[in-house]
DNA sequence: GTCTATAGTCCGATAGAC
DNA sequence: GTCTATCGGACTATAGAC
């Protein structure tokens, strides 16, 4: 088997497991013998498993921001330099969502992954962040702060840190919401609930300050 | 040392050590060490790991879900019957933020414990749901359908798991968080951030459901 | 680059003396 | 109810043959 292709099936395999038991509960073994190579590849090829991890994220990620970025520049073109709300969420959600089907069938791995990084411990969320996020969070809350400019600069960054938890906790606990309300009768279409998401987190950010209490 | 000792000790324990690794990263050889109790105590007190976790939720969620009906139902009372959002996410967020200090001191672990629940395996959340969070929902689901009437009924249940999940977010990132809106200056007390976050629901619940696009 | 084999460590759980 | 000692098994990481 070749380099790139080991390499591969260990990130693809990574994603499923990491999705369903975080980085704690995931072990190299089964990742290994599920995905047929050797327990010391992993070793080989990434170092550790921290590495291994961190490479699974960068693969990931850094394509779609890519693609968010990309999005949210045309919203600011469509707006004459400023981008709308919905055009500023679209942009930050539509690329999730996207990733959430493979081969038209709905598949959680991704959404979930994305998710849970969110309880991982400090030291490797913070490295996490700064590695994929931290630039992208920046450009994000330039473009909320230009759409809302009467909106305090603090305000919009606290209200960015409540949409990007809401974001993240409900990728990771879509699975089983989707499931519950699926018993109910309801639609789960992950179309209509990222659009939901979406329009929600625009009235979130369209309230008024209050004054102090 | 008297057996109710010996069990506070390790809940104790139990929740600075899961607050910070979660259920797969904390290890009961340093929870009984740290606690200053036997290893084999855990499972003479609690049966196994897991259950030991589920008791350290148990013994502080429930008293904590009780404050919280009570706030609602004294909410409803004011407002004739029909809570206010505000009263319905103050009576939801208070408590929580009531148990984000010790002594008069800031401790993160209460909030970090609750928020980690999210990413927990799918098994393990769900037993946490049922035993402690199931009923609540339903009330207060009930609440914002009563304030909204004429929000559709699908519309108030995936905006209150957004809304959750953003609570639960916040909660687990909300110390680091804080930290480097601390370094820019910027207010990071407690009290103020579950005040943002409630107006941030609130708008959030109030915002027009659109029409099918 | 892939393999086997294993070092070295940690884990949860439990048996049995006190 | 608490202790020691240990079982049986998991884990990551690595050395070294091919």
């Amino acid at each position: 088997m070749n380099a790139t292709e080991t390499r591969q099936r260990m990130l693809q395999e990574a994603e499923k497991l990491y999705s369903e038991h975080g980085f704690d509960g995931m072990s190299l073994r089964t990742l290994t013998s599920d995905a047929g190579v050797n327990l010391a590849s992993v070793n080989y090829h990434f170092g550790s498993k921290k590495e291994l991890v961190m490479a699974m994220f960068q693969e990931r990620i850094m394509p779609m921001n890519e693609e968010r970025l990309e999005r949210l520049n045309k919203a600011r073109e469509a707006g004459n330099g400023v981008a709308s709300l919905e055009g500023i969420f679209d942009a930050l959600l539509i690329p999730v969502a996207e990733r959430a089907q493979v081969n038209g069938v709905l598949d959680m791995h991704f959404l979930k992954m994305v998710g849970r990084a969110i309880s991982e411990s400090d030291d490797f969320w913070h490295e996490l962040f700064i590695r994929n996020f931290q630039e992208l969070s920046k450009t994000f809350v330039e473009a909320l702060a230009e759409a809302l400019p009467d909106l305090p600069r603090e305000d919009v960054e606290w209200r960015f840190h409540f949409a990007v938890s809401s974001m993240l906790g409900t990728l990771v606990k879509h699975g089983q919401f989707a499931r519950r309300m699926q018993g109910l009768g309801r639609s789960t279409d992950i179309e209509s609930m990222f659009r939901r998401l979406r329009d929600f987190l625009c009235a979130g950010f369209r309230g008024q300050v209050e004054a102090m209490r």
